[in-house]
DNA sequence: CGCGCCCATGTGAGCGCTCACCCCGGCGCC
DNA sequence: GGCGCCGGGGTGAGCGCTCACATGGGCGCG
């Protein structure tokens, strides 16, 4: 009845089953030298305690948390939100904990102050999803002492030490939708780009450009939200809507079907589109949207794998997860789409 | 250039600035009985060291991590995910780290492992954004020695001791959204409704009922996806369409705008549709979706107010948030429809 | 049969911090 | 002018764990 006290602590337990702290030690580290019937005593007068491992005092002494830091952009944004959730199933998977921080920008200020904040709570890794040039900057001036990985296609991070880079393949991605559009016998695609200084945005214009080739008329630049595809598409309504566009991601695609649609522009009738992300709902968009998958769950496995590859001391190479192209009614050429007008 | 050995602690601190540990801990912690000039040296001292103060020894002896763990549901849905933003910021604005832990069902095995993994962790205080029936007998169970804090609308959680409850109003959301189609003249609205197990479903449906009546038809049930509301829609359009329709959230809105569309049932023309959530995205719907809006900031701020008043100890009574009426073009009645055929 | 080695377990120190307590000197007050 | 009080600061213990080492009994081997 005094349990509202004080946590029991290793010692508690080891007085309880007749043994030394250590050897309660050793049965919650899984030491082999303890006999099956001590080990059992313990497991005993653990349960019988509601014993719980501090895991403050385990930190103190090993100096390693068992705790992933993980900063990423203050938004619902489907990517990064998706990374978050794969990345936390992967790092439980290991036995880490997920700590997380939010930013609203990216400047070295505030980087600086999230990595502050988690080097201080004594992280053992740090994963950024957070895919713009600034961060690579803000992070080379900070030397952290644990290793870093930069969730993002980052084809051209800055060689700093600990700092290690993974993603999905935006780039092969951006060839694949491009591919598909020109595929559909369209002779050009344009490409509605996301804001260049996030790397992803960088590469799925790269991609679309190397299928595209060199005669391929300019990008157009745009954020990453629905508003901005709308204006856009309002302004290509007034200057002349292209054949086939390829949108930097989903939430573009789906602002320029709105604005499509508002104006008696028809998709994919008048105008192929194709978007990035498949977002949830993207397959009951109107039209459904063709656009490219990204397997969140297995970019999260690769970040807590290039942590740990990290704490192993190998050097490790940066690695990419092929994305998919998922085709749907957006970006069927007109003579073969079925849906009845 | 030893530096590489052991990060510095507060003695070596200490050393150089020629005071005692226990010194330079009143400075860090604001204490008032220090001269300015001694407190100038020590934080000189900090500067140059790099100096960073440890909290797993903090945690140690204060008994206090300030740490939050978040229990979310392992999915990028639009509510979730923005609960868990706000509530990284709010935690933040009071110095509060967010440790995060999601789970793919919410059945008593998995509430319980994740909360024993933050108890384990010595989180100071835990919220779940979880909110099906289960959940609250899953955290009955287990008997916290933190205050819990659980977020959803929960009109009827049990009254579990150290268990708060906080949440937009979604039964006022709903009344919102089924007097708003009322208000344009629909005799009668039609509910598809959540899944029942969850709190926010539940109030959704209580919400509609009050203000449509008792004469009204009886309710839909549905999952919380689009696939879900693009199924129904095309029942619907098989069995008859109604004239107006509140779905309890947009993804279902959006499946049912998919659904329609693909049938040529015109919308607002022929069913009015208004959601619930007000994604991203649902202003660019086609057409533009009537929904509810929820305020997400706010509620991850009242969360963390309630979590610090059960640390004070006061009796916090449930609250909610208002929630806001976005009217878009999917719910006005053909007669004020302004966009051309 | 005695030496050494390994298995099983115990002992003590110490991780870096905060808390409770002690100490010293100056100043106001009767 | 002595006493108490308070600002400014120091000392030591101990939070609960792990690590390095000590111990002691059994068993294989020459």
């Amino acid at each position: 009845m005094n349990s509202a006290a004080r946590p029991p602590a290793m010692s508690d337990v080891a007085a309880l089953a007749g043994v030394s702290h250590q050897t309660v030690s050793r049965v919650l580290n899984d030491h082999p030298s303890v006999r099956p019937e001590t080990r059992e005593r313990v497991a005993e007068a653990i349960a019988q305690l509601g014993y719980r491992r501090n895991s403050a005092a385990r930190t103190l002494v090993t100096r390693r948390s068992g705790t992933l830091g993980v900063v990423t952009p203050a938004t619902a944004l489907y990517g990064p939100t998706s990374t978050l959730v794969g990345l936390e199933e992967a790092a439980r998977v290991v036995g880490w904990f997920v700590s997380v921080a939010t930013i609203r920008q990216f400047d070295g200020d505030s980087m600086h102050t999230a990595l502050e904040h988690f080097l201080g709570q004594g992280v053992d890794g740090i994963a950024i999803i957070a895919p713009t040039t600034e961060v690579a900057q803000a992070i080379a001036a900070i030397a952290s002492p644990v290793p870093v990985v930069l969730i993002s296609s980052a084809s051209d991070v800055p060689p700093v030490p600990h700092l290690h880079a993974v993603g999905v393949d935006q780039r092969h991605g951006a060839r694949l939708a491009t591919q598909h559009l020109l595929d559909q016998g369209f002779t050009e695609v344009v490409h509605v780009a996301g804001p260049q200084d996030w790397f992803d945005a960088q590469d799925r214009l790269a991609g679309w450009r190397e299928v595209s080739g060199p005669g391929a008329p300019e990008h157009i630049e745009a954020g990453w939200d629905a508003a901005d595809g709308y204006e856009l598409g309002l302004r290509m309504v007034r200057e002349g809507v292209p054949r086939a566009i390829f949108a930097a991601n989903d939430q573009l695609a789906l602002g320029l079907l709105h604005a499509f649609w508002e104006k008696g522009v028809r998709v994919p009738d008048d105008v192929a589109v194709v978007g990035f992300d498949d977002e949830v709902g993207a397959a009951h968009y109107t039209p459904p949207l063709t656009t490219v998958r990204q397997d969140f769950g297995a970019l999260g496995r690769l970040a807590v794998d290039s942590l740990q590859a990290a704490f192993a001391g190998e050097d490790v190479a940066r690695q990419q997860i092929p994305a998919e192209l998922v085709v749907r009614a957006s970006s069927i050429r007109p003579a073969e789409t079925a849906h009845g007008a």
